[in-house]
DNA sequence: AAGGCAGCCTGTAAGC
DNA sequence: TGCTTACAGGCTGCCT
């Protein structure tokens, strides 16, 4: 679930409450899996500094002093959780962050969530490999058409790809290419000017909307004090199969699968 | 270079 | 009720 506004919710919450000069007072981890680079050194972040807490594409990071990022992923099921002290984690549980204020337990079901521990440098280095962010003014019709020049994926593969741009993901990614009438499955290079324009205006009007109802919480998305957001009254096409599309009031919505994912759309609208 | 697909895990819902 | 199957919002790595 979590993409760019689930993400950005629990960063902007957890910056308001661990930021700054918090204190990492200690660490605990319980399953040695979720932890993937810098492992080896991740008990040195015992009394180091928390400086700042901010999001790029789906990456949350925790700057701390001395040049050290705390670099977590939810991917699909991952959840970070602040509770005031001495939280009792459930089987869930994968890591807790112990800092002045509180707890932060980094809780995830599929256990697909993953936490770094890298270097400002490393930091650097990883988040080069991901795209533009879709609400930044560089995020325009013009970039978008150069994103999707001489592209034969379709145009959904495009928007999922985090290489071209960092944190839609497949439920956002249905609903813009329905509210700006694009087939998914159209090839990225046919997209035309305008549809370039729709497409961008929808992402960007779509991703602020649901930041302001703190992300869609379909299943197991919740923000840091554990409640659910609620832009899953806002989605218009998102596993709406089998029911009559809001547009035309005609056809009916579909699912497809495109890339092993399941896409909807109404093959009325969208061409 | 780019696309397709299995794999990482566990839970839930639907179908029989 | 219980069993089986399909599916789940992400991303990587391998193969073609």
């Amino acid at each position: 679930m979590p993409e760019l506004p689930e993400v950005e919710t629990v960063t902007s919450q957890l910056n308001k409450k661990i930021v700054p000069n918090q204190l990492i007072k200690s660490v605990a981890i319980l399953r040695k899996r979720n932890i993937r680079k810098g492992a080896n050194q991740f008990t040195d972040i015992v009394n180091r500094q928390i400086i700042d807490v901010f999001r790029r594409g789906k990456y949350i990071i925790i700057k701390l002093d001395q040049g050290m990022n705390i670099v977590v992923h939810l991917r699909m099921t991952g959840q970070l959780l602040y509770e005031k002290k001495d939280a009792k984690p459930d089987k869930y549980v994968r890591a807790i962050l112990y800092v002045s204020s509180g707890d932060i337990l980094f809780r995830d079901i599929r256990t697909f969530g993953t936490i770094d521990y890298l270097s400002d440098t490393d930091l650097e280095n990883e988040l080069k490999k991901i795209g533009i962010e879709p609400l930044s003014q560089l995020f325009d019709q013009e970039r978008l058409l150069e994103i999707c020049k001489k592209k034969k994926a379709p145009i959904k593969q495009v928007l999922l790809n985090q290489k071209y741009i960092a944190g839609i993901g497949n439920i956002y990614a249905s609903e813009i290419l329905f509210e700006s009438l694009v087939d998914p499955q159209k090839k990225a290079e046919d997209i035309t000017r305008d549809e370039a324009r729709k497409i961008v205006d929808y992402t960007k009007r779509i991703l602020k909307k649901a930041i302001k109802e703190k992300g869609c919480s379909d299943n197991t998305y919740r923000d840091i004090y554990n409640q659910k957001g609620n832009f899953n009254n806002f989605l218009k096409v998102y596993r709406k199969n089998g029911e009559k599309c809001i547009k035309c009031r005609k056809a009916t919505v579909i699912r497809i699968v495109q890339g092993g994912r399941s896409t909807f759309m109404c093959p009325h609208c969208q061409k």
